[in-house]
RNA sequence: GCGCCUGUAGCUCAAUGGAUAGAGCAUUUGGCUUCGGACCAAAGGGUUGGGGGUUCAAGUCCCUCCAGGCGCACCA
C-alpha cells in the first residue's frame, strides 16, 4: 500500500513541477482520526517550490488519481499533512492474507540473505553469567531472531578467552579452596582472587573425585581445566534456560595458533602503523584520528586484548560477513574505536561493523544498589534471577526497554511484580484466543461455514485488523534499527486491541456466519501474537 | 580533566524531527448467572533537569550549565 501511494503521490508531485529529489515518505499517524497513512511531503517540498505547504498539499491532492476500492478518502490537515484513509474492503481482504500466510506472516525481505554475524555475551569462563550478561544475551539473541525474520543470513557467535592471567588466577583460586577442603594449611585467600562460592564447589568436586591426591598439582593443571569446564557448562546451561543458542563458539586462542595475531602485527608494521618504544609495541592510533597511541604488545611480550580483538575482526571480514554486529556492555565502550580504526587501516569497510552498546542493569536490593563484580562475587547471577521469575519474564523485562536506558531492577520486588508483569498480558490474550477456539470447535462440529469478512464492521473489529496488518512493517523497521523493544510495545498494543474487542463483542454466537468471520479475526490475532512471541523468544501458552 | 550513555507523570519506562508527549505499576470510580476478571471502561497526575540556538515543526538536532551511570592500563 505504501508503494502504491508513493507512486501516485510521486506522479502528482511531478505534475506540480516538483524536482525528483523530493521523495515522499509515509507513516502511520499516532492518532486514529488522522487516517491510516500520512505524508509530510507537502511541507518538505514547500520550501523547494516556494509554495505554502497547505496550498501545495491541495495541488498534490487535486492531481491524485486513486483507486476508490482501496482509498476511501484523502484529507489535508494541520500545517500540511496529507492523510489517507483506506476502505473497509481493503482491511477485510488483508485479514484473509494474514490467515493465508500463517506462521510466516511478518517475514520480510529487508536483508536479502546478507551474511550477518551477531557476536554477543562473549564472557570469559571465570564465573557465572550475571544479570548484566543476561541483558546482552537476550538482546543479542532477539536481534538475531529479528534479522532472521527480515531475511538476513545470521550466525550467532560467542567469543571467549580461556588463557592468560585471569585464568591463572582462577585456577589458583580453586587450588587454594581445594587445599582448605582437604585440610592442608595454605596461604590466606588473597583479596583479588575469585571470591564466589562456585569456586569452593568446584574444589569440592575435585576432592570428591581425587581425594587429597592433588596436593602438589599446579594451579594451571587440573584446577584450571576443571574450573573452565564446569563454569562453561554452567554458562551454557544458563543460556539454554534463557532460550539462547549459539552457532559458533570462537576461542581467542586459535588466533594465536594460526598466526593470525602475528599477521596483524606484520601488516600494521608494514603500513607504518606500529612502532616499538620502551620495549613495547605501540599501535599508532593517533595517525588514524584518535587521541593517543595504544600498546598492543606489552614489554613482557604478551599482547594486550586489543591485538587479538583486531585480528578477530579482521577474521570476521575474511570469513565473508557483510554485516558484523557486536553487542557490548557499557563497560567495553572504550574498546571498539581502536578496533574499528584498525580494520579500516587494514583495508576493510568499517561501516559494515555495527556496535550496539547496552547500558548497565542496576540491581537494587532492599533499596541499596548492588555493585557488580565477578571477582568480588557480590553480583546477582542470571540463574538466581531465573529462579525468582520465569525466563519469559526475564526476556520480556529486558526487551521492553531500549538498550540505551540504564535500567533498575529491584530483585526484592521482581517476584511480586511478575504477577503483574506485562508479559502475562500478552500471553493471556493468546491463551484466551486458544480457549475461544476450543470452545467454538464444539459449536461448529460437522458444519461447513464460509468466512465472510465483510461482516466485520464494528469499530473494535476494524481497529484490531488495522493493528494486525502493520505487523510486517513493524518487523522490518525493528530489524533495520536493531530495536526489539518496539516490537514488544507493538505486541502489547495488539493484545490490548484484542482484549477490547473481546469485551465489546461475542465471538461464539447463534449467528454462524458472523461467528465464522470473528473466528477468522481471532485466528489472525493469534497468528500475529504467536509470530511476535517467536521473535521475542517467549512462549505462546494455549492455557495459563 | 577527557569520552560515551542517561535525565519525560509518584515509581519503572515509551515516543523513524511531525499534529493533542503515551503505556504499565500505584491512586480513585464503574463493569462478571453467557466464549478465561491474569480482563475491560473511565478519572486524576507533565514548564520532557535549567538556559540559549537551528527548523514550517524540537522530548528528539546544535551550544552551554546542572545531576547521575559507565569508561579513560604495558587488565579483559
Amino acid at each position: 500500500m505504501k508503494q502504491y501511494l508513493r507512486d501516485k503521490v510521486l506522479a502528482s508531485l511531478t505534475l506540480a513541477g516538483c524536482p525528483d529529489s523530493v521523495v515522499p515518505t509515509f507513516e502511520k499517524p499516532k492518532i486514529a482520526e488522522h487516517g491510516d497513512l500520512t505524508t509530510n511531503v507537502a511541507m518538505v517540498a514547500s520550501k523547494v517550490l516556494g509554495v505554502p505547504p497547505r496550498k501545495l498539499a491541495q495541488t498534490i491532492v487535486d492531481h491524485l488519481d486513486l483507486d476508490p476500492k482501496r482509498i476511501a478518502g484523502v484529507d489535508i490537515a494541520g500545517p500540511g499533512f496529507i492523510n489517507f484513509r483506506f476502505t473497509r474492503d481493503y482491511y477485510q481482504n488483508a485479514l484473509a492474507e494474514i490467515l493465508a500466510s500463517g506462521p510466516s506472516f511478518g517475514r520480510v525481505d529487508v536483508g536479502r540473505r546478507r551474511k550477518t554475524q551477531v557476536e554477543f555475551v562473549s564472557a570469559n569462563p571465570t564465573g557465572p553469567l550475571t544479570v548484566g550478561h543476561g541483558r546482552g544475551a537476550v538482546f543479542g539473541d532477539t536481534v538475531s531472531r529479528l534479522l532472521e525474520w527480515a531475511n538476513f543470513d545470521v550466525t550467532r557467535e560467542y567469543y571467549f578467552n580461556n588463557a592468560g592471567r585471569q585464568m591463572r588466577v582462577l585456577g589458583d583460586s580453586v587450588r587454594l579452596r581445594y587445599l582448605e577442603e582437604i585440610g592442608v594449611p595454605a596461604q590466606a585467600f588473597p583479596e583479588d582472587y575469585y571470591q564466589g562460592e562456585y569456586i569452593r564447589e568446584i574444589a569440592q568436586h575435585l576432592k570428591a573425585e581425587c581425594g587429597d591426591t592433588l596436593k602438589e598439582e599446579p594451579a594451571e593443571g587440573r584446577f584450571k581445566a576443571r574450573a573452565e569446564e564446569e563454569i562453561f557448562e554452567n554458562i551454557k546451561g544458563s543460556l539454554k534456560r534463557l532460550g539462547v543458542a549459539f552457532d559458533v563458539f570462537y576461542n581467542e586462542h586459535t588466533l594465536y595458533e594460526s598466526g593470525k595475531v602475528q599477521a596483524v602485527i606484520d601488516e600494521l608494521k608494514a603500513k607504518g602503523l606500529a612502532y616499538e618504544q620502551e620495549g613495547a609495541l605501540w599501535f599508532k592510533t593517533s595517525a588514524l584520528g584518535l587521541e593517543k597511541d595504544k600498546v598492543i604488545v606489552k614489554s613482557t611480550g604478551e599482547p594486550t586484548y586489543r591485538l587479538p580483538d583486531i585480528a578477530y575482526h579482521r577474521e570476521k571480514f575474511r570469513r565473508g560477513f557483510d554485516l558484523i554486529i557486536d553487542v557490548l556492555g557499557a563497560d567495553h565502550i572504550a574498546t571498539y574505536p581502536d578496533v574499528l580504526a584498525a580494520v579500516k587501516a587494514l583495508g576493510f569497510d568499517d561501516a559494515k561493523v555495527k556496535v550496539l552498546i547496552h547500558q548497565f542493569v542496576t540491581i537494587v536490593q532492599g533499596g541499596e544498589v548492588v555493585k557488580m563484580s565477578t571477582r568480588k562475587a557480590n553480583y546477582i547471577t542470571l540463574d538466581q534471577l531465573m529462579d525468582e521469575v520465569s525466563a519469559d519474564v526475564v526476556r520480556y523485562f529486558f526487551l521492553m526497554r531500549g538498550i540505551n536506558s540504564h535500567l533498575n531492577f529491584d530483585l526484592k520486588l521482581a517476584k511480586e511484580q511478575s504477577e503483574e508483569n506485562p508479559v502475562y498480558y500478552l500471553q493471556y490474550a493468546y491463551a484466551r484466543i486458544a480457549s475461544i477456539v476450543r470452545h467454538a470447535g464444539t459449536q461448529t462440529e460437522g458444519r461447513n461455514i464460509s468466512r465472510n469478512f465483510s461482516l466485520l464492521r464494528e469499530p473494535e473489529e476494524l481497529e484490531l485488523i488495522k493493528m494486525l496488518i502493520t505487523f510486517p512493517d513493524v518487523v522490518a523497521s525493528c530489524a533495520s534499527a536493531y530495536e526489539p523493544h518496539r516490537l514488544a510495545e507493538y505486541l502489547h498494543d495488539a493484545a490490548g486491541r484484542f482484549h477490547a474487542f473481546y469485551h465489546a463483542h461475542r465471538v461464539v454466537t447463534d449467528d454462524l456466519e458472523l461467528m465464522a468471520a470473528r473466528m477468522g479475526l481471532c485466528e489472525a490475532t493469534k497468528c500475529v501474537l504467536g509470530n511476535g512471541f517467536t521473535i521475542l523468544g517467549i512462549s505462546a501458552p494455549e492455557k495459563m
